[in-house]
DNA sequence: CTGAAAGCGCTTACAG
DNA sequence: CTGAAAGCGCTTACAG
């Protein structure tokens, strides 16, 4: 670890070995124009034979800028936090910016002295990540470079908030079924008190009334976001509403419940009963049997969509209000056309084998 | 955003405000006890009042020491990586250090490209996370800063590496299927190119051979990381191998999926076979049917060991060679002693009902 | 106990 | 085209 730790090699080591002035030195690496060609050449020699680095800290106590952003998440423990931080990390990358990382952890008194670490180390802007996509409270007043809120949105509508549209989801996917000629639609989610959930049972209820459709059983079951749930709401569902043909699940992980329970009381899927899931998590979505036709929230873009406002913000351009982020239908064997509906108890669960 | 930037309070307005110089202000504010207390409580008024943020910049262009570690990761959209990322950026925390996130997404000329910027943002010393516990090449020698390696080893054996102790996570899982009275253990795990999936194996059938216990098929069944692939190789060995009272699975995907075709075949988990999982990963372990007893691999305190010898290495104490993190067994319902066999088709499967 | 001065590594007007 | 000088914000010997 770190053998040898040899001396720093510095402007002036270049600037000596190139025979000229740090300040010429620095001309000719910064590629400015007021330099002789051959000059310039032997400085980017002497430059690359000692393998020099400028000091980022040096440049950044001059031009007040660091080229660092922080980025402060509420509960990077979260699922949808680490795609959106990939599109956060990938696009300041892109733009020779790096990021702090700071995990709140869900503690306010943490997130407070994050946030004086991040001024103290003179980043140029913050991205605040939610873990929830309800309104927070905006922190922008404390922090004097420009904020950008990702996946929970602001309560000061001079922000910006980037957001997943769970509008756009839902109505994708609901729109989805109707095309099939699903006409028998239920619902199952997680817990109502999750704006998520409550958008999204809110943009499939306007589908399913635009389509002269009913919800089945009239209200959606809330509940929780766990394969369990989905496989004990599917059951009673199909109790007390054989008729249903088609369930749209809130998340993957009730989808993936719902798609055995099917199974296990020999109906067919999709067949008799399409399902459509809600996240396109992979190892939910994809290695569900069978996979699943599911919304995919483009958390990539979401992060990389807030970067691309926080660099307008830093060139003087900023914005606010609320920008949602359109989602993607993502078509598996789950949801298909309606067939004639067969009663075949005696192979429920089919599978290939490998 | 940003919408006020004021110009940034520097250590000459808390001086000038406290009446006293800048180096007085410094002492005072370090809790150097060459200042007059008097003195001190204005100069700590002072930055109070002006909430004053010493630029770390400046002092770091001093040290020479900036309380930065980077933390170079191969792929950080794997799974393995966030709670050890987790890890990693708390234990820095609780040292007053941050955290530079840069995620090389496999790519070799992004991980150099991210080597040489984290040098010239003059960190402190490196963390290099792996994407998979296998060897890989050394970075030591181009970095001028202590580095430790974490979940890949380094092929250096100068360097120092934390891993995840594979050998002590089967164990733990053999010896309590063995401790249950199982005596027909059959293994199921993923691509045979993972040295996790060798190293689990070989500690499993030195379990085995130590307990006069045979490996049911005589080998392990390698595949993938799937529920399909544990679905399907699960009914291959129920239907070759009736006398199966336990698997032991590489992972609680492939877990899940044994557990879920165990029951489709009419047996039943825990009683009939025994299943055991890894990685306790809590969305396919904790809501599996029955709930999956599973290794944890405490991927938290990987990440806070490899902090506290980066820590012990900055401050002149390097350690090389291999440190192992000790895994631990979660025990749920898929494991149980021995029960008389039943064969009961009539309702193979039983669930709760919320 | 206090403060003037030097300096960390770099960039940028400004002379020459 | 080149270089001496000032300065970013801070800390640390060193005088007083």
């Amino acid at each position: 670890m770190g053998r040898q730790r040899s001396r720093t090699v510095t402007l002036t080591d270049v600037a000596r070995l190139a025979g000229v002035s740090v300040a010429t030195a620095s001309k000719a690496l910064n590629a400015r124009d007021e330099v002789a060609p051959e000059t310039r050449q032997r400085v980017l020699e002497a430059a690359e034979e000692l393998s020099f680095q400028p000091n980022v800290l040096a440049r950044g106590l001059l031009t007040g800028r660091t080229r660092t952003i922080g980025l402060l998440t509420d509960e990077l423990a979260h699922r949808f936090s680490i795609p959106i931080l990939l599109g956060v990390e990938n696009t300041l990358a892109n733009g020779q910016m790096s990021v702090l990382l700071c995990d709140a952890r869900g503690d306010a008194i943490r997130r407070q002295h994050y946030i004086r670490t991040l001024i103290a180390r003179q980043v140029d802007g913050f991205v605040v990540l939610g873990d929830s996509n309800d309104l927070r409270p905006s922190l922008t007043r404390q922090i004097p470079v420009p904020v950008v809120y990702v996946y929970g949105e602001s309560d000061d509508p001079r922000d910006l908030s980037v957001l997943a549209d769970d509008e756009h989801g839902a109505r994708l996917a609901t729109e989805h079924l109707v095309s099939l000629g699903r006409r028998q639609i239920a619902h199952i989610t997680g817990p109502q008190s999750y704006r998520a959930a409550r958008d999204r049972v809110a943009s499939l209820r306007k589908v399913l009334a635009s389509a002269g459709l009913p919800l089945v059983g009239g209200d959606p079951l809330y509940g929780e976001w766990s394969q369990r749930w989905g496989r004990n709401a599917t059951r009673m569902l199909l109790s007390t509403h054989p008729e249903i043909d088609a369930i749209s699940c809130g998340n993957d992980q009730i989808a993936a419940g719902a798609a055995g329970a099917v199974r296990e009381m020999g109906r067919r899927v999709p067949d008799d009963v399409s399902i459509v899931g809600y996240d396109n998590w992979h190892e939910f979505a994809a290695d569900c049997q069978p996979p699943l036709t599911t919304v995919d929230l483009n958390l990539q873009q979401i992060g990389e969509t807030a970067v691309r406002h926080l660099f307008a913000a830093l060139d003087g351009q900023p914005t606010s209000g609320v920008v949602r982020q359109p989602c993607r239908l993502v078509v598996r064997d789950s949801t298909g056309p309606r067939l004639p509906h067969v009663r075949d108890r005696s192979s429920p669960q089919v599978a290939g084998t490998t």
